[in-house]
DNA sequence: CAGCCGGATAAGCAATCCCTTAAGGCCAGA
DNA sequence: TCTGGCCTTAAGGGATTGCTTATCCGGCTG
């Protein structure tokens, strides 16, 4: 299996022929042809076969198409991305998990590159829990935060802050619908381990987009939700919302900054973790979110690709 | 520049040395030496050197790394999809702007999943407005919920759904401060054209994770964030917020549905795009939006990469 | 300084890639 | 049934890949 291949059975099926494809890459048709035959014969899939108006995937080339595409993509850009190297601002690449990224990741990251005069190229990620080490250890991200992660071989963590975490809801009902951000998804998350220590059953959590909405959702009187006490604090003054009380909140969780050992790790990356645990990055931290600048702010990745 | 020659590389760089990779490989330490020779005279750059406690990444090295590993993770996954064809389920990818995926992605696959009795693998992805053809093309997502793109070539686009574009806040200033979810950062998105006809200079905007956040400061008397008038008004009839008359606003957005043009699309693509034409696709994007069982929730992913 | 460890280089070789030209096969429309 | 369009197969050749064994070299250690 070649990129070369790859490239022309990606041609193929977007142009829907051999011929155009052929042009299109400048060499003769059977090139393409045959290309074509010698990923056939390796996947052991037709691949793309003759139909009405052109070529037509089959199924099993619908799923290889994605991928195919994708590598073609990413082999262009690994030879700019090496050339681009010289003078590039130095790339940070940071996953984090649902709360971290939706309320501290993008102020911390611009607190950071403010703070070291250097341009810094920034990006977080949302993951699950499960995702990171591979993540970490394929350099696919220089820095995650979240839960503590020192017991994987080859990382390091770092605590970085206390929170605790509490059910937040208009009254306390007996059995009530959780209303939970992404990470009730993660089964490794606190939030589901929480749902977990209190039994709830599947049908009665509801998960949205992000904590703020779940929140919101809970101010109608939907459910209690889940919150970080130090965020959440606000609404709970203005009488938006109150602190429910249950057999397993308030609980205690830990922030921790992980990477690869400190010999490992990109200097970047190790600046970065040692920010955190300033004084500035701890306030950052405290402080609910707040927006940013346009031109600081860098959306949250969801690493997890199409599988 | 081989996919051979890239996991020969990955694996030096991660195991930081040659012997091992070497070893990992079953091959000869020279193999492993002349890949990466090879890769290293082809792209022009040393890539990773002798250093102390091992071989360490140049700043070209570091930035091939995380591209090499996806290709070849993607390498690997190619022969997989393939032989998996056969019994998967069909698989339908959604890409959506920013607020289509914050409020009403996840809804409308979860509806149409439950209406189609098969199995359905959905996943929704937020992207910027210049993304989603070529990732139509490239066949990386099948169906796009945004604006109107059918005057781009090869891709046809349906209206499914009006809405009205409102600012909100607490109280009308001569010059607030603007609180936006990330679609202000994408300058061929609605926001960010209301923006540009306010004349709002950047220093008077703020982005945040979601929309639903920016309300929140909205309410907390922080500035004007942006709406859709029919997913906020719960809040405004509660007087948490209330609707402020611009110059630029209420104005009307269109969402559309794009796809591929009928005889290229996967038949499932093609459902989907006429599911969001019925009564029940519409009644979901009218209300706003409500948590869905973890079963069912799939996070949004964000499809750009790490560049 | 000698010896060793680990990476780079050299030389050789089979397999593969990737292109060409030429010819064969399939299908639709005249 | 013939013909033209389009894909595929066949045959051949130059370049590259990817592996081997053998050798060289640079730095560290005793």
């Amino acid at each position: 299996m070649t990129l070369t291949q790859l490239g022309a059975f990606v041609l193929v099926a977007r142009l829907g022929s051999v011929k155009e494809a052929a042009r299109a890459l400048n060499v003769s048709e059977p090139a393409v042809s045959q290309a074509l035959a010698a990923l056939r014969q390796h996947l052991g899939d037709p691949l793309i076969v003759r139909g009405p108006g052109g070529m037509t995937l089959t199924e099993g080339g619908t799923r290889l198409l994605p991928v195919a595409s994708q590598m073609v993509v990413l082999g262009a850009e690994a030879e700019g991305a090496v050339r681009d190297a010289r003078g590039a601002p130095e790339a940070l690449r940071v996953v984090a998990t649902a709360a971290v990224a939706e309320f501290v990741a993008t102020p911390l990251l611009d607190a950071f590159a403010r703070r070291t005069a250097r341009a810094v190229e920034g990006g977080s990620g949302v993951v699950a829990r499960r995702e990171i080490p591979v993540l970490l250890h394929n350099r696919l991200a220089d820095v995650a935060l979240g839960p503590y992660l020192g017991n994987e071989p080859g990382l390091v963590s770092e605590p970085v802050f206390r929170a605790r975490l509490v059910a937040v809801g208009t009254a306390p009902v007996p059995h009530p619908v959780w209303l939970v951000d992404p990470s009730g998804t993660d089964p490794a998350s606190e939030t589901s381990g929480l749902l977990r220590r209190l039994k709830v059953p599947e049908d009665r959590i509801r998960v949205y987009p992000n904590q703020t909405a779940a929140w919101a959702a809970a101010a109608d009187g939907d459910g209690l939700a889940i919150a970080l006490a130090h965020l959440v604090a606000p609404r709970v003054q203005r009488g938006e919302l109150s602190v429910v009380a249950t057999p397993a909140t308030p609980v205690e969780v830990r922030w921790h900054v992980t990477t690869l050992p400190a010999d490992r790790r990109s200097a970047l990356a190790g600046s970065f973790a040692r920010f955190l645990a300033t004084a500035d990055a701890l306030h950052v931290m405290r402080t609910p979110g707040s927006g940013v600048p346009p031109s600081r702010f860098r959306p949250p990745v969801y690493v997890t690709l199409w599988s």
